[in-house]
DNA sequence: ACACCTTCGTTCGAATTTGAACAACAGGAG
DNA sequence: CTCCTGTTGTTCAAATTCGAACGAAGGTGT
């Protein structure tokens, strides 16, 4: 009858996948901020936008979609699209089919940051994620992960 | 003499494990924080506060040492050590061997405080991770990002 | 004992993030 | 057309985060 109200704890292989995610995600992301900001002046964030601008249909994308994509709040992208816009990296247009519609573009000096940026950031990730696993560890992880958003994303519709 | 100037980039599949861990990472962030907070009034940040000091020895912790447990920043630390002390959920205290240094340590109110919140997280963390993924997928999660985490580990000493 | 370099935790200002509130608009049911 | 409900992006105040600078103390070599 204990299990009626115990949780189920994490036992020793549940606890040591769950701290090594949060541990690693972490320690990731304050050296991939560390370095971006060093090299280019970018937040990993502001990085981020500008990789998921270019990687869209016009180099643009609603301001939704986007924050949809980077997973953040409508209002953290507000600010730092106002931001990017402010360096120039980014501008603002107006959606035709929607007159609430703001469309963020990424602008020729968008693209060539990004250009400037990107090798030093892949080169990162490649040296502290990619590199340390091993094909089959990729794959599992790709799956795995995928599977986890996948489920996040329709938990809160 | 392309591989000369030009980075590695990333391959589908390795785009893939990236992009992955990156938002799986977010999506779950968001949603883990949206919980404690709302069934607990603590923040994630918090909450790995009490998980590392009531795991450690006297349930307590010289303030550098958990900083580099939660892989956050020695101000931030501070920060919420003092939140948490007007709380009540944690105490400084002197470190005797050491006139420099502070200790962390849990108080009665905070261990209850934790009794109160992990069944929750736990839950979710197995709804949303642990239960998403199978046995070997979980397994090689921990070993990789296991390595991962000591690769950043020995970086920047 | 002395200088020298490192470590400890805090403080400070600046930057960022968040959710709630908001006004303006979209889209459908009637 | 006319409500009515949901969406869109921004603004706002509050909370949090970070790195740099700091005073104070540890530890080492001479």
């Amino acid at each position: 009858m204990s299990s009626l109200n115990e949780p189920r704890w994490l036992d020793p292989d549940e606890a040591a996948a769950w701290r090594g995610f949060v541990t690693a995600s972490n320690l990731l992301n304050r050296r991939l901020e560390r370095q971006l900001k060093e090299d280019s002046g970018l937040s990993h964030q502001q990085y981020e936008i500008l990789v998921h601008l270019s990687a869209a249909p016009g180099d643009s994308l609603r301001m939704t979609e986007l924050a949809d994509k980077l997973v953040t709040s409508k209002s953290g992208l507000t600010y730092q699209v106002t931001q990017l816009e402010r360096a120039g990296l980014v501008a603002r247009r107006s959606c035709p089919s929607d007159v609430r519609g703001v469309i963020a573009e990424l602008t020729d000096q968008g693209r060539e940051m990004l250009r400037q940026a990107a090798p030093g950031h892949v080169a990162l990730v490649r040296e502290l994620l990619i590199d340390v696993l091993s094909r089959e560890q990729l794959a599992v992880l790709a799956e795995g992960l995928g599977a986890v958003s996948a489920r996040l994303r329709l938990e809160d519709v």
